[in-house]
DNA sequence: CCAGCAATCTATACACCGTTAAGATACGCA
DNA sequence: TGCGTATCTTAACGGTGTATAGATTGCTGG
């Protein structure tokens, strides 16, 4: 394992590290692979002895995010929040914290593979912690409408309220936005009892 | 105005036209200048006799894709289609409908100049009628959390299910995922009222 | 009517990109 | 120690956005 010359020792980290630097800043338009290649201080074909496509490394960092994503709800949740307002929050934080990775995160399938297995594990456990805050205990399933919504609300308002195509004002009490949901999902966790 | 030769006569709205039919069929990462200027049959470097960037070009394909869902919304409007869940399936089918459109509508800065003002009046004027249907009469303003809370979900809602990130199941029933917006938003209007 | 101006379009070039192929190098195991 | 294989380099191909210089045309004033 010598960082001498010709062998790197471990590129394919490296690799991912230089992508997630070259992400958070200029976001995913601003990271190629060369440029990934350089700032490594490698050749431009050298990426490819570890990652088979462009796509390939993107997936890497975008499933590195889901699972910073993952662990940042983790930690709130640990800290005293459940409901979706307080779990929304600090959802909200993470995209504005890493508006680049988040972005790259739900790209377009030409940037990132939905169907590569570490990004969809990663995905998949970041959800079922916001799954937590929105569901009736028992309900928990694909009909229950519940999470989806949360999802797609806090979702919604990162990606709104990042690309700055909020109304003025809005983006400062995301949190007003987030309770609009409460009452839905408390009724519709009523019906479930009772049905 | 001949269309003979080196003058096509009306390049600009054939620019905009082939740039509109390649980003529905591939989405905006198929649609190249050049693959535009040789879709209409002319040179690389003649749109730039009308476009600035692409970025101009691709802002107003952008525009036109907002001027669409806000007379979507309209006929909606003019059916019936009153409160959110309503307005909102109209929403999702033309999303559903025009994914490589909206796609771009929503791009990042890269793509799209969120600045240009064809395209930021076009957006003001679609988000106008959907917050309509979620904000109480007089309450209108930046500080109503209504408007923003639906514009947050639809838009979530519908890149969730156009990615096909969400669980199976979820996206054939969104109004029922809308729906759970509906009490909130009373309550607002009635707390509004009330102070 | 026609000369000249401005708008439009073409040809060419540059730097960058993703990707591939062929060859050099070094590690690890027999 | 020698050899196979993983790793990395160099070079190349086709594609992209964009700038420049020049050709062509429509329009307008005399």
């Amino acid at each position: 394992m010598s960082n001498d010359a010709y062998h790197h020792g471990n590129l394919r980290s490296a690799l991912i590290e230089a992508a997630l630097r070259l992400v958070e800043r200029g976001g995913p338009p601003s990271v190629s692979l060369r440029a990934v290649a350089r700032e490594v201080g490698v050749s431009q074909a050298a990426p490819y002895a570890h990652f088979r496509d462009k796509r390939a490394l993107m997936s890497a960092i975008a499933a590195l995010g889901f699972e910073r994503l993952r662990d940042r709800l983790r930690e709130a949740e640990r800290a005293g929040c459940e409901n979706l307002t307080e779990l929304g929050k600090a959802y909200l934080a993470f995209a504005h914290d890493n508006p680049g990775l988040y972005g790259l995160m739900f790209g377009p399938e030409t940037e990132v593979d939905p169907a590569d297995p570490v990004l969809a594990q990663a995905g998949r456990e970041a959800f079922a912690i916001l799954a937590r805050s929105s569901a009736h205990p028992g309900d928990e399933g694909p009909g229950d409408p519940g999470p989806v919504a949360a999802w797609a609300l806090v979702h919604g308002l990162a990606l709104l309220s990042m690309s700055g195509r909020l109304p003025v004002g809005a983006g400062e009490a995301p949190d007003r936005v987030l309770k609009l949901l409460q009452p839905g999902i408390d009724a519709h966790r009523g019906e479930a009892d009772a049905g």
